[in-house]
DNA sequence: TCACCCCCTGGTATAAATATACCTGTCGGT
DNA sequence: ACCGACAGGTATATTTATACCAGGGGGTGA
């Protein structure tokens, strides 16, 4: 196989990364957001809804400028394995 | 069209980045590393090379991790154009 | 009620890029 | 002579990023 397809774990860490960027959009408008971060709104609903589960560095370095979200607190919670606080 | 080439800017940031992440590798061999990071040798070269420009942020969240250098570092290096410091 | 408008969902489609693997070769050490 | 790190080429399945579509709800205004 020349490319693994995506684990489960990263596909769900995807759902929790988009979920969070839409809790941090808050009010504003998608396409004022996605302009800012300059992707395209198509784009940002998908990360958002998690079926771009991981997304470039770079898409989530400007994301996380104009959301404001500091990109270490989306690192953990793309890290953030349930199993693992579960299994405690 | 369906997907921009990649920008000139962003084949530039993907080389600070590669750079950044060899230096900060320091003496540790690329193939522990790697491992660490759970990414193949041939991509942490090619990511180090800045043959990989825009690499998945979990990859580099990763790698990160493994190399000790703090995330928002990366970023900036990411985000820091030349030709901006250039003209002041 | 009806007509808009905006946000959102989920489907299809496609060029470009990632992540992986293999190969040939160079360069320093040992 | 060998070995490990490194460069760069080819190849390929999978994924990103983009765009378009048909439609569902929730407002708001006529």
């Amino acid at each position: 196989m020349v490319r693994h397809p995506l684990a489960p774990e990263q596909i769900e860490a995807g759902r929790r990364l988009g979920a969070a960027l839409r809790s941090a959009r808050a009010g504003r408008s998608p396409v004022e957001v996605a302009l800012a971060a300059e992707i395209s709104p198509e784009t940002l609903r998908k990360i958002e809804t998690g079926r771009l589960p991981t997304p470039a560095f770079g898409t989530i370095v400007r994301l996380s400028e104009v959301l404001g979200v500091p990109l270490p607190e989306l690192a953990i919670i793309w890290r953030s394995d349930p199993a693992l606080s579960e299994a405690s």
